[in-house]
DNA sequence: CCATCCCATAAGTATGACTTGGCGGTCAGC
DNA sequence: GCTGACCGCCAAGTCATACTTATGGGATGG
């Protein structure tokens, strides 16, 4: 049965007559009537009289209308909902944000989707890099904020679409009351801590403060290693180790404890936003994606704006 | 928003690829593609994610994929509605019969129609031809039973089917203790009711009675006038009158007290199925024609069967 | 690394959908 | 009783569009 001709069956049924149901459908009447005829040849009976005032329903024109204004309602309904997606009235868009974005840079950029689309519905998911592919690859999630250190080749499948967002520089950790402390705005080289004891943090992290201090001539003693950067300084500032964070660990919770210094020939980490490669079309994950890069880049403005200031 | 290709939209969902859509349509894989291309255009979103292998839906195209399932559940009822009405599995027919009919002919032929189509809905509403006719025109009835008596044009507009199905003949009706009211079988001649004092029928039928003599060299006294039948007959055994009835009403209900003969030089009154010209390609109208011409073909051969007999 | 399985694109064809033009029938009004 | 208005059907022509064929690119898996 062809739907379509049902539409047009109701609005004979609507204007009572043939060629009424084609003005209102800026056709002509033959048109129209062809439509009908095919519709009763389908159906295997007639579905109206023709009489000289118009047309009248028969009992399986009265049936088929019904059917048919059930099927228009459905159908304005679906087009109302994709109208609310596209308009970013409704929608869901899932996000993996790797522990120390997700209390920074993805709150804020949450905040200002909010504010942009009060009635879209985001939502976070916390995980590594590595564990946040795999959402994205199994569609549990529509956008994955990652990060790779420098030198490392950024994950992620041809499939996925990177988006660099900006950088996050990776700062040296003392305690406060080590020598090497002060003074804060000048780069310390990792040379100078060689004989410390240190703080590893997730296993990409410490496999790359590892690298960092290969390249800087000595191997780290690494005692601990967790990726919870809280407790990372908690250790510090207690002066069991120095370590290697990156500012957004530092941003999303500062020990008061722990010095911080910009850590000198150390090239810092690659933000990435990943989606599938059409998933930017859709609306509500063209949104989310606008929200973090705007984020991003008003971090990345301050960042630079610091200096001089 | 165009159905056809939300059910082709349907498809892709369940074969959760566009070629296995199309192998289960029986298209070729761009065919399908390019109607997904034309939904996705129109509906501003992308409805699946092209993935290596195969597709997977969008929040936009779940929402969608409900409202195909439903607009495809409509589609379904309505097909399975009107096959059953096509069928005779389902459906009404509404009757429109005079009396007399309405008290022989009529039951005859809804019972065998019963019997053909247990499931079919056969309404009766009794009205004299004049009315049957506005009943007819106005839509209230479907087929409406009507008689012309000789001579009468029949009625119906030109936009109506008038099907003769049978002929009815016009008996005399005496008192039993009437000096005309023997031999039953033989003729008998109008004029030599002359004096006597009638009983008419419905007005039409008075008309007929009144032209009847008039046409036999005399004109009758008429002192009652009912279109009930029975009533008629009580007037007439208790020796009140004397009455030209068809043979129908004596069918439907003879009192004991009257006798019969034919009526010689009385041509009978005609019997007609009346019905929109296109109504009789409806399935139950075409099941209800068939009965009513099979009962009165058959009552036929039984009139013309008893002569003999 | 090649074979396979997805899908997209481009161009060609043919079906069928809509238009034009013409006709018959019914009804209302002069 | 005739004429004009309305409503519908039919036939033929044109054009849109819905498919096909042919081709190519990306991802996966032996």
């Amino acid at each position: 049965m062809d739907v379509q001709r049902l539409l047009i069956f109701r609005e004979i049924a609507r204007a009572r007559s043939i060629g009424g149901a084609a003005r209102s459908l800026g056709w002509t009447q033959p048109a129209v009537s062809q439509h009908l005829r095919h519709l009763e040849r389908q159906a295997g009976t007639p579905l109206v009289l023709r009489r000289p005032r118009g047309v009248q329903l028969t009992e399986a024109g009265q049936a088929l209308l019904r059917h048919a204004d059930a099927i228009a309602a459905r159908v304005q309904a679906a087009t109302e909902e994709l109208e609310a997606l596209v308009q970013l009235r409704a929608g869901t868009v899932r996000l993996a944000a790797f522990p120390s974005a997700g209390a920074t840079v993805v709150p804020a950029a949450m905040s200002l989707l909010a504010g942009r689309h009060p009635h879209l519905d985001v939502r976070l998911r916390e995980a590594e890099p590595p564990q946040a592919l795999d959402l994205l690859a199994a569609g549990d999630v529509d956008v994955a904020l990652t990060f790779a250190h420098a030198g490392e080749t950024p994950a992620g499948t041809e499939e996925m679409v990177r988006v660099p967002i900006g950088q996050d520089p990776l700062r040296l950790v003392l305690p406060r009351s080590h020598p090497c402390a002060e003074p804060a705005d000048v780069p310390l080289h990792l040379g100078e801590l060689a004989q410390e004891k240190w703080a590893g943090g997730c296993e990409r992290c410490t496999a790359h403060l590892r690298q960092a201090c290969e390249a800087a001539g000595f191997a780290p003693d690494i005692r601990h290693g967790t990726d919870d950067y809280v407790l990372t300084q908690a250790l510090i500032a207690r002066g069991l180790a120095v370590g290697l964070l990156p500012q957004l660990a530092l941003d999303a919770a500062r020990d008061p404890g722990v010095a911080v210094r910009p850590a000198a020939g150390v090239r810092p980490r690659v933000l990435y936003l990943l989606h599938h490669r059409e998933a930017d079309q859709i609306p509500a994950v063209r949104g989310a994606l606008g929200a973090l890069t705007d984020i991003a880049a008003r971090a990345c403005r301050a960042e630079h704006a610091a200096p001089p200031g």
